[in-house]
DNA sequence: CTGAAAGCGCTTACAG
DNA sequence: CTGAAAGCGCTTACAG
């Protein structure tokens, strides 16, 4: 380690006091301007930066803010699941998150976890003191919410719903994103529309089944239930239960899959079935993720915007931080994007 | 904010003074077992945690490990292009990466950088005391490289080559995988055998053109430069590589593709020039992605041994924090996964 | 084995 | 406008 320079060697080269060289660093009351510039010399030629963990120290506040991802509590890490293609579509937001997060001057922490039975939640954070915390896509049971909760470290969570005095969520408009898929395909003449989502575990899942439901209301038709099909947002299970379908209902023409990855894995079953996409059953996503373009043939699908989520999500963030009441829920619109895997029913 | 428990509420309730608390959280002298005992209760009494910051303060050295993906330094971002989907094979290493440190009690920051004209980086971190870093897929030209060697940050990089006192690094065996992947082919009957890698960017794209000509020197065959084609790890560059072959090149018979999702793009382009793989054209990939399985057909690629290209890595940094010599390189094995998409040529 | 004291690097009233 | 002093919460020699 290289020896630290403190606010101390500044002082000294720029013949002031050490609390002259932290007003200039924080801009905070009013130093002569002789001084200042003394100072900011010093403070170049000396190449010093304040040490962080005894500004938090004294501030009696943290500048990190947690970063949480659709963890299991029962293994409490940040990234755990990060690499399942599941979650793909959260890291462009992750990307643009850490662009406002920095941007704001904070530093994000993926705060480990660690057992404790003795803990009411059963398990603790080191106790980094936390600014705030972000948490994308945590099931709403998981305990860390509770955990947040009961430190009362201002949090925002992107699709989950939680809301209380230091919290606040945002999300997608899931709703209207699938009811515009399902009018689409209804418009296109489609009747037998099948859906796959995960309606039993993901409130995001929950929602886009929602606005399944609505287009069908809105078009005067009613559901039929055995076109309805619960998956989880994978590929794996998107096969599955496509397999499921097409041998039960072989009478079905579209299949609004609930996520893009899901509508790989219906890809593939209907692949294997020998039927052809939109030749004989028509296909959309959700999501919008690089693969879409890419598939055969191209992916009709449903665009979430991913830099509104960040930025409103950093906004709500900092908001709480700051004290202010939450505006929550911020919902993000949604967008139709059509490619050519949706075309008319075959006659 | 709650209010903060600190070691003197503590000492306070087993009526022992700060010094014994702190004795017995960091189990360091001995204390005498009833003593001891009073503190626990304590601690578990009131929920005692202690303050990071100032642990950080007078130890004089953090607990948090930096963590750096493949930025360029023009945005000076750690996740910046997680969602490239060019680096979907890095998550995963992530997600064991993360495992690994938490384990070891260290915290993950994401540091934020600052452009800064006056240092000689152009930009500094902030000055959050790091206790190592790991650098993933980083340029070697990334000036973080220095900056990182100038503060004898203990760092550890995972596919970028880059080794001194402080530094070590660890990847795969790029080499040995296309090796086997292009050995494979041509034990398979395959002689005009083109390979698409990034070979003037990325050093792992060199060392996968490399294999390729180590298979073909074993086997006893000159490679043919026109089937050696240059392509950037992703879908786009590997589509527009492949239409440029074989449309220049329309009697290669297999395409060695440096990674999976070069792959996918040239899975495109041959679909759009009418070929079939495998019965036309054979075709492997890099990395074995979850989608290689749902891919048509399935992909025949190289998979690498994310667990212990994680493991490896952050035991090689706790070394080097420890002061232990680094002994980088370490090179991980890979293996061969043969799939749907290679047969013999045609006839 | 254990406590009193000093000190980590910073900021913030408090005087002037 | 500016400096001396106190203090953030912890750990670590130093005595005992």
């Amino acid at each position: 380690m290289p020896a630290l320079v403190t606010s101390q060697d500044v002082a000294r080269v720029a013949s002031v006091s050490r609390a002259t060289v932290s007003r200039v660093i924080n801009g905070s009351a009013r130093v002569k301007p002789d001084a200042r510039e003394r100072v900011l010399a010093a403070i170049r030629a000396t190449g010093y930066k304040p040490d962080v963990a005894a500004q938090e120290l004294v501030r009696q506040q943290s500048r990190s803010i947690a970063l949480g991802l659709f963890t299991k509590v029962d293994d409490g890490f940040s990234l755990s699941t990060i690499g399942q293609p599941g979650y793909y579509f959260y890291l462009d937001v992750l990307r643009h998150v850490e662009h406002e997060i920095t941007d704001s001057g904070y530093d994000i922490v993926l705060p480990s976890l660690t057992r404790d039975e003795a803990s009411p939640q059963g398990f603790t954070w080191n106790t980094r003191r936390l600014a705030g915390a972000l948490m994308i896509a945590l099931p709403v049971t998981d305990k860390r919410v509770q955990a947040l909760r009961a430190a009362h470290v201002p949090t925002v969570f992107i699709d989950s719903i939680v809301h209380d005095e230091h919290m606040a969520y945002i999300r997608s408009d899931n709703v209207d994103g699938v009811r515009q898929t399902t009018a689409h395909l209804l418009a296109l003449g489609h009747r037998r529309i099948a859906i796959l989502s995960d309606h039993n575990t993901a409130l995001a899942g929950l929602e886009r089944f929602l606005g399944y439901h609505q287009a069908f209301e809105g078009a005067g038709f009613a559901v039929d239930p055995g076109l309805v099909r619960q998956s989880l947002f994978n590929m794996e299970d998107g096969y599955a239960a496509a397999n499921a379908l097409v041998r039960e209902r072989p009478d079905v023409t579209a299949i609004v899959a609930a996520s893009d990855l899901m509508a790989v894995g219906v890809r593939r079953a209907l692949r294997e079935h020998g039927l052809r996409v939109p030749e004989d059953i028509s296909l959309t996503g959700f999501d919008d993720i690089e693969l879409c373009p890419f598939m055969d043939p191209p992916l009709t699908t449903v665009r979430q915007d991913r830099v509104a989520m960040a930025r409103g999500a950093v906004r709500l963030l900092l908001n709480l931080i700051a004290g202010t009441p939450a505006p929550s829920p911020l919902v993000v619109p949604t967008e139709l994007v059509v490619r050519a895997s949706t075309r008319p029913p075959p006659p």
